[in-house]
DNA sequence: ATTCGTGTGCCACCCCTCAC
DNA sequence: GTGAGGGGTGGCACACGAAT
């Protein structure tokens, strides 16, 4: 049997409302009744009954995670961070990895009281598939229109990351990332790789705008082969995204290939993994911590009042310059 | 209807102070 | 010495959702 506060009251010889009050430091029960009351419920090991507790409070102090069934490396870094600051504010995040709509059923019974989903589960969804009643975030581009989101704009990433390069005298470059029909985010990057190039008044070419047809390593792999295997070769790569960028690394390192002096390489995705590569790659996008700030500002906004919830905050990518342009 | 465990509004009781 | 007043303290009762 597990401990309640009416083993505790019995032991402390107060009544278990009194027990109560004293374990969440009540000003209505005097310092010497608290003391003991703790005491009592470090010596019985006492764990509240999260349970019990949300029949009065309504709320569990749980947050779904969805997790998307793309293996990436930044999600992972991204989703243990806004665990880490959700901990710090005394929620425990779940993850699931269903299928998104079992997902949220089984958040719903589990009474969560907040669903956080990325934008890669939230396009798997149909246009009947059931909103959870409780609120919901996409990172990314929402599921629904009113949907609230945390987005970054990665149009401006990808045109920074252009920028630099033009501004490093680089005219020959290089943009490899899937690029998937569905995903708004995949086609913000190709818009903004032809956007900075215009801008910049270099001519596309088609050649250098690489479908990697996947996020994994093994596309960047295979995409930065057949970049090596074109009788020009460009002096520069941009890489959609750090897994990609991985592979691309370990292809060109393969061929003996010296960066940035043969080719130059910035990659999306600012993420602390770019710093312990082989080489410190040079990254673009939002900064994974401030990324994960707003987050989980949002998600506790959205616990407190949904009903106040911006539908979509668009974070301000960033550059930083490393050992790889 | 009852049970589970917990949080909390309301109220009773205790005890101290002060006026008579 | 006695009683009124008031602040501090802690207990009662109820609510909650799901299962039985």
């Amino acid at each position: 049997m597990s401990v309640t506060i009416k083993d505790i009251s019995k032991q402390v010889g107060v009544s278990y409302s009194t027990v109560a009050k004293a374990l969440n430091n009540s000003p209505l029960v005097k310092e010497e009744t608290k003391r003991k009351v703790v005491e009592a419920a470090a010596s019985l090991g006492y764990r509240p009954n999260l349970a019990a507790r949300s029949l009065v409070t309504k709320r569990t102090g749980l947050v779904g995670i969805v997790w998307p069934s793309v293996e990436r490396a930044a999600l992972s870094s991204l989703v243990t961070s806004i665990q880490r600051r959700l901990a710090t504010k005394g929620l425990t995040a779940l993850l699931s990895i269903h299928e998104p709509q079992e997902a949220i059923q089984t958040f719903e019974r589990l009474r969560v009281d907040a669903i956080l989903m990325f934008e890669e589960s939230a396009f798997r969804m149909t246009a009947v598939d059931q909103l959870p009643t409780v609120p919901v975030l996409t990172i990314g581009t929402p599921l629904r229109e009113h949907v609230p989101a945390v987005d970054m704009n990665r149009r401006a990433a990808i045109k920074l990351a252009v920028a630099k390069l033009v501004e490093n005298g680089h005219t020959r470059i290089a943009y490899v990332g899937p690029y998937i029909d569905e995903s708004m985010q995949q086609r913000e990057k190709w818009i903004g790789y032809q956007e900075a190039l215009q801008a910049a008044g270099i001519p596309l070419a088609d050649e250098l705008l690489l479908d990697s047809e996947g996020l994994q390593w093994q596309n960047g792999y295979h995409a930065a082969k057949r970049l090596l295997a074109m009788p020009e070769r460009p002096t520069a790569v941009i890489s959609g995204s750090y897994d990609l960028a991985s592979g691309i690394l370990r292809a060109f390192q393969g061929e003996g290939i010296a960066i940035p002096h043969d080719i130059a390489i910035v990659s999306y995705d600012h993420i602390p993994h770019m710093e312990q590569l082989d080489i410190p790659l040079s990254a673009v996008g939002v900064p994974e911590a401030k990324l994960a700030d707003a987050v989980t500002a949002t998600l506790l906004q959205a616990i407190e009042d949904a009903s106040s919830l911006p539908t979509r905050t668009l974070l301000v990518p960033e550059y930083v310059h490393r050992e790889s342009d």
